[in-house]
DNA sequence: TCCACTACCTACTAGTAGGTAGGCAAAATC
DNA sequence: GATTTTGCCTACCTACTAGTAGGTAGTGGA
């Protein structure tokens, strides 16, 4: 037991995991109800709710999936044996291969940190803060060896987030202003390589 | 006539507006009832539907004195008589200022851009394309004159848009990050000096 | 004095939200 | 083979949503 019915080997309840991703992340946690998550898997609302108790542990749910999955397939870049811009570029691509895979997971975030994390227990700013000193002192250590021009590392982490969640939390919109599919593979590779551009220059010196 | 009855010289549609911009920035469209709203301004949720004829109508003139507001104050920036590295810098400093008077305006202004317009009869980013062309035909007249390093317009564009507009959106979420009061005029005055030199290293050779 | 209008109210509608109770059939366990 | 467990269902509950109907007090002009 606990397989699925339906589809392939998927469970139910892994069903109900994913349409609750997209449509958390396409119409918020308000603008979605359980009677839409519980038809996008093809079962009625009380027997998702045999699934999780309720709306809130489900979206729990949603959110503890996603920073287990980020932060397992960030650990192989952030833990590679590079030094100075080589490294920073490799996380920096990292990045943008995991968001460009996963752009529920960074619009389902973006909406969390915009509503300040009210429908989460947790502190998702405290989750997240061991990495971001973490890369802080890489790159203060990097500014200190000469490697990397002086810029506040806090600072400067803040801008590099902003940039690269925003095209992707941002899609339709961006799609409105470039007249371009923003998350066709080869526009994705064409904004990687123009922020890398764009942090190489600010980054080094020669 | 027309003139409100309660606090300043304001009127009940003007109190309502200012209401309803905070509440749909706060916790958004969705999340926000006209009953929230009504019972901010002090009346009743059948009183305030006699100044607006729809929740969707609220909304829209809303959006609407966001963006004349918006357009209006960085019209003096941009029209500037200003040119190169001096012009860039004063837009920047203009959209920081803009951006740290009105936050509410950005916060909302990112829901929106998240959930793709659904909201708005208006196409948002067909409202700011023009905005967006002319500043990317700038930055290109610039690099063409070897003023700025060669980078797409485009995408520089986007990543400023993107690395600016979520200081501001995503407060509570940096708060948690920075252990700082993001939306302090200390810290953002920090941040914006740190974004400009971020940005002149990476647009000034020298 | 009468009329029209504004701004507000209470009381209602229809519809939807999250969640619960209890039943039923198939599968797993004893 | 009997019993328990699982997964789903229909039918229901309460609370809340946007919006409407109809009424009232006050205002200003003819």
């Amino acid at each position: 037991m606990s397989e699925s019915p339906s589809s392939d080997g998927k469970s139910t309840r892994e069903l109900i995991l994913d349409e609750a991703l997209t449509c958390f992340a396409e119409r918020g946690y308000e603008g979605t109800s359980l009677n839409d998550i519980a038809a996008g898997v093809g079962i009625k609302r009380p027997s998702l709710l045999h699934h999780f108790p309720s709306k809130e542990a489900l979206y729990g749910d949603v959110f503890e999936k996603l920073l287990s999955d980020w932060m397992e397939r960030l650990a192989d870049a952030i833990n590679s044996h590079t030094t100075g811009w080589e490294k920073f570029e490799l996380v920096l691509r990292a990045g943008f291969d995991l968001f460009a895979d996963t752009p529920d997971y960074v619009r389902i975030m973006r909406r969390e940190a915009l509503d300040g994390g009210i429908h989460l227990g947790i502190d998702l700013s405290g989750v997240l803060k061991p990495l971001f000193e973490s890369a802080a002192q890489y790159l203060q250590e990097q500014m200190d060896a000469g490697r990397f021009r002086q810029h506040d590392p806090h600072h400067l982490l803040i801008t590099g987030y902003g940039a690269i969640l925003t095209y992707f939390s941002d899609a339709p919109f961006i799609d409105g202003l470039l007249e371009e599919q923003s998350l066709l593979h080869k526009n994705i590779n064409s904004h990687c390589e123009n922020v890398t551009a764009f942090f190489r220059s600010a980054l080094l010196t020669e």
